[in-house]
This record gives C-alpha cells, sequence and structure tokens, in this order.
DNA sequence: GTATGTTTATCTACTACTAGATAGATACAC
DNA sequence: GTGTATCTATCTAGTAGTAGATAAACATAC
C-alpha cells in the first residue's frame, strides 16, 4: 500500500506520547506503537530513525505546548493565586486523562537510561517551568496577594516539585484525589498573612 | 564452584537496588547485575526466578527497612518539626548515593509496567508513609508546634509529595540544590504563626 | 517519473527464562 | 570416621521472543 496522507508524524507522535507518559520510555517499544497507529515499525523508523529521534521529538513538543499554556495563562489573569490554580490544573488535566503522568516527569524519573538531547529537553522543561513560576509568584510577592517569607525561587521549586510528585503518588496509589490534596494544600499556603 | 557463604542473595539485592534506584525496573536486567556481582544469569535465576520475584523481594526490603526508620525517628525526638527534618534527610541522604531516587518513587512512576505484587508494595510504602506523617504532623498541630490551619492528613501527602518530586527533578537537573530548597521551603512553611 | 511513504524481509543484540550437569558443603547412618 | 545421600550454589548451553534498526521492493501522488 502507498501513501495515506495526513495519518503519519502527529499520529505516531500523539500515540507515543500516550505510551510514554503510561509506561515510561524503557517501557514501550516501536512495536507497540505500530500496532496502535496501524503501521509497521519499518515505517516509523522513516519518519523517526532512531528512539532517540523520536523521544527528543516528544519532549520538545511537549516542551512548547507547555510553555504556550504557561503564557495562554499569564494572558488570562492579573492575579497570581488564579495563574497558579491554572498552572495545578494544567497537571490535574494530564492525571484525568487514563492516568497520564507528566512527560517530563516520566523522564526525569528515567533520566539516568535517557540520550543526551532527550535529557536536554527534559532539563530545560523544568527550567522553563521554575522559571515562569518564579516571575508569577514574584509579581504575586510585589502586589502582596502571595506570602513573601520564602524566596519566590524556591517556593517555585516546591510547587513544580509536589505538582510533579502528587501525580506520581496518585497514580500509583489509584486515588486521584490525593493530587487534588497536594495541589490544594501547596497553593492555600501560598496566601499571604500576618 | 560451590557455596561461597554470604556473598548471595543480599548482594543482589544490594546491587539490583542500586540499578533500580538509578535506572529504574524496566532500565535494568539480569545481566546487568551479573555482570556486577560476578556470576552467571543463570545463577541470579536460582536465587529469584522471575523478574517479578526480585521486583518483589527489593520494593518489600525497601520498604520494610524505611518503616524502621521512621521508627528509629519517633523514638529519637518528640519535637515534630525536628522528626520532619529527620525525614526530609532520609529522601537527602538516598539521593546523596550517585543520585539514587527514592526505589519508590521510581516504581511509582513505572507503576502501568510493573507485576501487581510489586504494584502493591509500592502502593502500602506510600500509604505508611503518609500514615506516619499524619501521626507526626497531628501531634505538632496538637502541641502547638505545627500549623493547623491545613488537616495533617493533606499536609502529610504535601510532604511527601514535595519530597518525592524534588528528588527527581534535582537529578534530572543535575542540581542537588533543589531537593534542598524544595524540603526547606515544604518545612518552614509548616511552622505554627499568628 | 520522481518524491514520498509504505511494505516485506532481514539483521544483530538483547530479554527473561530453562535444562542439565557439577563441585563442594552438610547430615547422618552405621 | 567412612560412606551415602542430600542440599546449595554455581556453571554451560540453550530456548522462544523482543529490541531497535536496515535494505530493497513497491505503491501512490503530483
Amino acid at each position: 500500500m502507498g501513501k495515506k496522507i495526513g495519518i503519519t508524524p502527529d499520529t505516531i507522535l500523539d500515540v507515543a506520547q500516550g505510551l510514554l507518559q503510561t509506561r515510561g520510555y524503557n517501557g514501550f517499544s516501536y512495536r507497540d506503537i505500530a500496532g496502535a497507529v496501524g503501521i509497521r515499525t519499518a515505517s516509523l523508523h522513516y519518519h523517526f530513525p532512531s528512539k532517540a529521534d523520536l523521544g527528543v521529538a516528544l519532549a520538545a513538543r511537549y516542551r512548547l505546548r507547555f510553555n504556550e499554556a504557561l503564557e495562554d495563562i499569564t494572558g488570562q489573569t492579573d492575579d497570581a493565586r488564579r495563574r497558579l490554580e491554572r498552572y495545578a490544573d494544567l497537571f490535574r488535566k494530564t492525571l484525568g486523562v487514563d492516568g497520564r503522568l507528566c512527560l517530563c516527569g516520566m523522564l526525569g524519573a528515567e533520566i539516568a537510561t535517557l540520550p543526551d538531547p532527550v535529557m536536554a529537553e527534559v532539563n530545560g522543561f523544568f527550567r522553563d517551568n521554575e522559571a515562569w513560576l518564579t516571575d508569577i509568584i514574584s509579581a504575586g510577592q510585589n502586589d502582596g496577594t502571595l506570602r513573601s517569607d520564602t524566596p519566590a525561587v524556591d517556593q517555585a521549586r516546591l510547587v513544580l516539585a509536589a505538582l510533579e510528585g502528587a501525580m506520581i503518588v496518585a497514580r500509583a496509589t489509584g486515588d486521584g484525589g490525593r493530587f487534588d490534596a497536594v495541589a490544594g494544600a501547596v497553593l492555600s499556603q501560598m496566601k499571604a498573612r500576618i
């Protein structure tokens, strides 16, 4: 059979992303993707010559889309607490899709086994998130809506780590409510007081 | 060759644990262990017939030892904040050994690919930790050393998630200081105030 | 009639796991 | 204490199946 236009690279990435977020980089194979997409593994290698190429494409696309979502949030409201709520919603929504993990949280756990360029994207994802969170939190501290006894950068790292960890624990215990408990606690404790 | 007393099952578990905490369940093989221990893969199967058996042994031993460490902490001091500092130290120390992750944090990320009995141990680990933390935090709230506007169980889940997430982010970014920032922030914000 | 994207067929290396044998330690009957 | 049997821990050799990857043939669109 010949060309089936429009079915390929994005569909492959969509399927592979689901597998990656559910089973991890070392937990899925070209065969798994091929079965789900409906083509042969050789065809996958035409689009993504090596698994490292596929991994980079997945991580880069995820990072890009995430940064777009962050820009959207920044544009939608000026309220720091609301912005952080929306941020947490990004993770909550991901977990809601068949219990998927954050793609970079998953890759972060497997970091020691990843090809270097994939590693670099994961690293960049965390830096992007920390930088965005630091800006948002810093603004909230300045306008008095967020507590300011913790440096914004440390608070940013806490929010990121808590949400990433909450996804893992929530999925491992089969209780999505655990994510909400963590998100609720970390955000409510950021309220300005005294 | 015959018996080499004391060299086998514990050594296998020690080596396998290092591989598991670094590379994940799907990131190491019997061959990797065999190479490091200095025996053949067939000999490993004598001690742990299947990889699932090995996985259960590893998770169960880790969970047991962790619970012993928790008991130690409870016995060493009555101060809730100090207990939580010691708790965070358990994770910090693990990360310090060649950047190892919490074994159950790693398995938690891979949960969808794990044999059922391994899954059950991971689940139990998280429940044990939450229960212990909830008790410690509850006591701290009652004696006035910890803030009490967040339910103890939610605060416990936040502490666990933050530390698990912090290990992953810290290792993925190659910056152990990120763990300290998260641990410091989450614990300092638990201080009683007003 | 060349680009593109797919196929079939194949490769090497690795996966978990098994079969059968062996050397040395241990237990115990006499 | 010798002889016989059992146990422990390992070995060599092999299984069937999967991993990522490649080459060459073939189909379709333009």
